[in-house]
DNA sequence: GTGAAAGCGCTAACAA
DNA sequence: TTGTTAGCGCTTTCAC
């Protein structure tokens, strides 16, 4: 018959219990090297006889510290949540909480903030590119440490963690090249995000220098749906599925598996057709379903970089840091010596 | 030149600006109604000039209630990605947050429950179809209330919300029969499941009363991964593309990708060849590239009943509830007039 | 309707 | 090494 009082033993009753002052329990589990052995085994007893843990709450109003990040993140983004599952991890390692918010339409973003406030989080990771300035603005303003992720614009805002897309990109469109691809379209996701422009920039800028005229096509947003949506309206921009360009980079992983099955649903076959890349790496970028070309971003090393920098001294942390992906070649895009090349004769169809 | 001193700004510094006493200024946030409307008004105005925000830290302290609800999952599954997404929105309309807890193995549970207990949640969701029995009734010999997902076992332990496995199973295999489907086989996932084992429960005793036999094959886990290994073994098992039943019940969605996949990438057609469902209704399920029959687990609903059990006079509701699914049909099955049922000659391979 | 005062459970000087 | 003593910033009686 133990006597674990639910929940509310504090440590005085530990105290109490094991014939030692109140201080001694508290520090026999925040600094246990300051107490002596066997006072401290007195107290373990007796916080295990009444069930007794510390209560962090109270930790964290004396401390100033919460031992909680915060992450403010789009709901429904395969993208996202396979980079929470990564954050969850690192901050489970590092003995920090992850408190998440999640928002279906940017305007949702101010009244996380104020949450956030309240809360008095260590750090807030956001997810930037649906994030306007604004909101970055005032997360940062509240004294408490942010880092914008794949938002470089957040200059001088807060700090900002970023995969390095217009690299990113340039590779992709290298390789695409380099596989003989001589006509490239790039089917953007949402305009507005900085994402979506470099990944552009670095496409079109390579492909130009190659001389590839690269046009660029606005899905309209990064979800399967948008790119599902487009591929019908490409076949029309081309003129059939014979006239489509070589190859397609479309600005997501997300929206490239919409594009695909898009294509498909439309009588384009993948990659004999057009070739398809996409970008960020999902794990189900590697699916046989998919399997598609696309730049991987580093996940672990991208977060492992942000919680760095949420935990490094305060303020001054104000840095803006890239990391670079690399190419994973799947199936959806041709090989040298493959036929089928569309600009010969028009094979499909 | 506004004097926002980032963060540590306190009620009695409000009070002071507004000239008013400190108990003043927590009333006007806690609890307005009992604040006259001129000191409310001089209240806000200060605390707007000071850039003060209400701390919740503290307010948690005093009030044992931190609005902060925990949910423990695990961290590589697309069902669990799907309902986070659904939780985190419900609970930011309740005025709460999520701290959001997973693991990759049931072993990293018992450190989780520690934190939950530390930071005094006001109560857990649990996903504890991964989750043993023992881990549960720790969390609810905390005193805090808990439910858990897809875990009727829980019983006497904690309240639980399970949409109706066997009855959706049940209804899946009805569909298969009225569509023609004469030979059934279920491949499981986590035979240590009760979901799976239910699942499994409702499509064998369906089916039997049709005097269809079904046969159990175990995938291992519910992962892609798992379904796609377990493709090439089904057709070892059974002797050919030819020789396969008319429809493969899979445990689940992503376990169904995976089947799918894996059958197509070792030629066997689906439909065609062989009916497939699935079980979850993940939005994925209705992209083009699987569209699956599959069972719908209505989300909103779940989460909504589980948040009601953990908000409701604590203790009492020790309720377990189940939740009814639907069928959503798709591509992935054969519908009746549909030729090409293995058993007649065996058209493939 | 408002203020004074007593904590919530812990941490962190400071003494002993 | 241990105990004593202030708070952390808020909520909430209890008077006025």
């Amino acid at each position: 018959m133990r006597e674990k009082r639910t929940g509310r033993v504090t440590s005085v009753e530990v105290a109490a219990e094991a014939g030692v002052s109140q201080a001694t329990v508290a520090r026999t589990f925040s600094s246990p090297h300051l107490v002596a052995d066997a006072s401290k085994e007195k107290v373990r007893a007796a916080a295990e006889r009444l069930g007794y843990v510390p209560n962090a709450i109270a930790r964290s109003l004396k401390s100033q510290r919460t031992n909680i990040v915060g992450a403010v993140v789009p709901a429904r983004s395969e993208y996202w949540q396979h980079l929470v599952a990564e954050i969850s991890q690192q901050l489970a390692e590092r003995g920090s909480q992850l408190l998440l918010f999640t928002f279906t339409k940017p305007s949702e973003v101010a009244s996380v903030v104020e949450s956030l406030r309240q809360y008095r989080v260590d750090g807030v990771l956001l997810a930037s590119s649906f994030i306007d300035n604004d909101a970055v603005s005032v997360v940062s303003s509240l004294g408490i440490p942010a880092v914008a992720f794949n938002h470089p614009e957040a200059l001088d805002i807060s700090g900002s963690v970023t995969v390095d897309n217009e690299g990113g990109a340039a590779l992709l469109a290298e390789h695409l090249v380099e596989t003989g691809h001589r006509s490239v379209a790039f089917v953007g996701g949402d305009s507005e995000t900085g994402s979506d422009r470099r990944r552009f920039k670095g496409a079109s800028t390579t492909l130009d220098r190659h001389g590839i005229i690269c046009p660029y096509i606005a899905a309209g947003s990064f979800d399967y749906e948008a790119g599902y949506n487009i591929a019908a309206k490409l076949l029309d921009h081309f003129g059939g599925a014979g006239a489509l360009p070589d190859a397609l980079m479309v600005a997501g992983d997300e929206l490239a598996f919409g594009v695909i099955d898009g294509l498909r649903a439309n009588g384009v076959a993948v990659p004999d057709d057009v070739s398809v890349t996409g970008f960020d790496g999902l794990p189900q970028a590697s699916w046989a379903g998919f399997d598609i070309t696309t730049l991987v971003q580093p996940a672990e090393e991208l977060i492992r970089v942000a919680l760095e920098q949420l935990a490094s001294p305060d303020g001054d942390g104000q840095e803006h840091i890239s990391v670079g992906g690399f190419v994973r070649v799947g199936g959806s895009t041709r090989r040298p010596g493959h036929t089928n090349l569309n600009n010969a004769e028009g094979s499909s169809q």
